[in-house]
DNA sequence: TAGATTGTTAATCGATTAACAATC
DNA sequence: TAGATTGTTAATCGATTAACAATC
């Protein structure tokens, strides 16, 4: 529990038991390192030290059995009650991410949307009512909600960061195409859509002029 | 030219050059590196080392020069003429992608947008004509399209990206959350949504427990 | 000059990869 | 046993950070 585990394991673990659910609903009883590597787009040996970093071990003549290593993955960082998200900003962006995660069946739940347009507020959008900016503070609490997302534009992203990190947030996911400064306490997760796209058009033009 | 840069520093380019345009924007001339370091969210040694990549040379005095600096950032990682891009999968993500970026003034444009629901054939979406997946070869081969944006489920995300492949695309940007199989010479972006948010979710619960 | 900033090299850090004895 | 797979340690790799002489 005290173990610190890398940005990097934690995404491969979440990886893992994507495949693992996978295999298991397809019947699957065990398997072996390379197998889920393979599915998983990693060497088996980086597979086997990730296991070891949850402490599931296998066993040489039968791998690894699905059923009990999936159940070991989501005790590791799944938290049995589930999480709780709150979205900043009900735009394009914001409502196909709340249409995303309203399909989806994971333990984390979007249950609170937020947006100045008060045309938007007392909406409810892909399964998710919409409130005011003057409610963050309070919604946040009262749901104890730990996740953050920001879908808001650059000039916004900030200050909205500063209000989830008053209300007790810990963790930020961010789409506006800003660099917020947050406590070290929160975990920040950048994703830059316009960013990513030039890296990837800079990256192609590369692999073309070979 | 021939120079194999990271993806990282590139990222950081990305982000340099947006900072700069601003800074033109507001009348600003030059700048010393903590400052830009400082708005970009990285160290001055860090900034400097990526400057010398693209050899970009400061003045102890004056620092840097904010023009040509932008300049000589976009010289390095922009087509002059711009790339195309096609997106597949005029879904809910896909359709905030295409306004996401049709607002913006990218060098990359978002010309074609493919989709096997027949509805959505021949209609135009946030500026963006979208075609149906029969065409899609056709399509990036007259338009000289080199990036490819996915935007379907997991499950068909192989065959598109199969099919972008053979068509001559040379970058994919791809949000299904499944791990894609591509030629070496194909730069793979993935953007896995729900992954990330579970990461956010398991960090968050970690900094609330201390 | 003095002082802040620069380009550049060396040291550090962390993650990945390779190697191998232990296991079934 | 023989053989494939395992857990675990050592070596490699790459990126970041620190240090410092050179510059204006």
């Amino acid at each position: 529990m005290a173990e610190k585990v890398s940005d990097r394991v934690i995404g491969r673990l979440c990886l893992y038991r994507r495949i693992l659910l996978e295999l298991a609903a397809a019947g699957d009883k065990n398997l072996y390192s390379h197998e889920l590597a393979g599915r998983a787009g990693v060497t088996a040996a980086q597979l086997r030290r990730d296991l070891m970093v949850i402490g599931y071990l296998g066993s040489p003549s039968r791998g690894y059995d699905i059923k009990a290593l999936t159940e070991s993955v989501a005790a590791f960082f799944e938290d049995p009650e589930g999480d709780n998200a709150a979205l900043v900003g009900v735009g394009n962006l914001g409502r196909a991410i709340l249409s995303y995660f309203g399909g989806r069946r994971l333990r984390l739940n979007i249950v609170a949307g937020f947006d100045s347009d008060p045309r938007k507020v007392d909406r409810v959008i892909h399964n998710c009512r919409c409130y005011p900016m003057e409610k963050l503070c309070e919604i946040i609490n009262e749901n104890s909600i730990s996740v953050g997302v920001i879908t808001v534009p650059a000039v916004d992203a900030q200050a909205i960061a500063d209000t989830m990190a008053e209300a007790g947030v810990t963790g930020i996911m961010n789409f506006a195409p800003v660099s917020l400064k947050v406590n070290r306490n929160i975990y920040l997760e950048n994703i830059d859509l316009a960013l990513s796209l030039e890296k990837v058009a800079y990256f192609a033009r590369q692999n073309q002029q070979k």
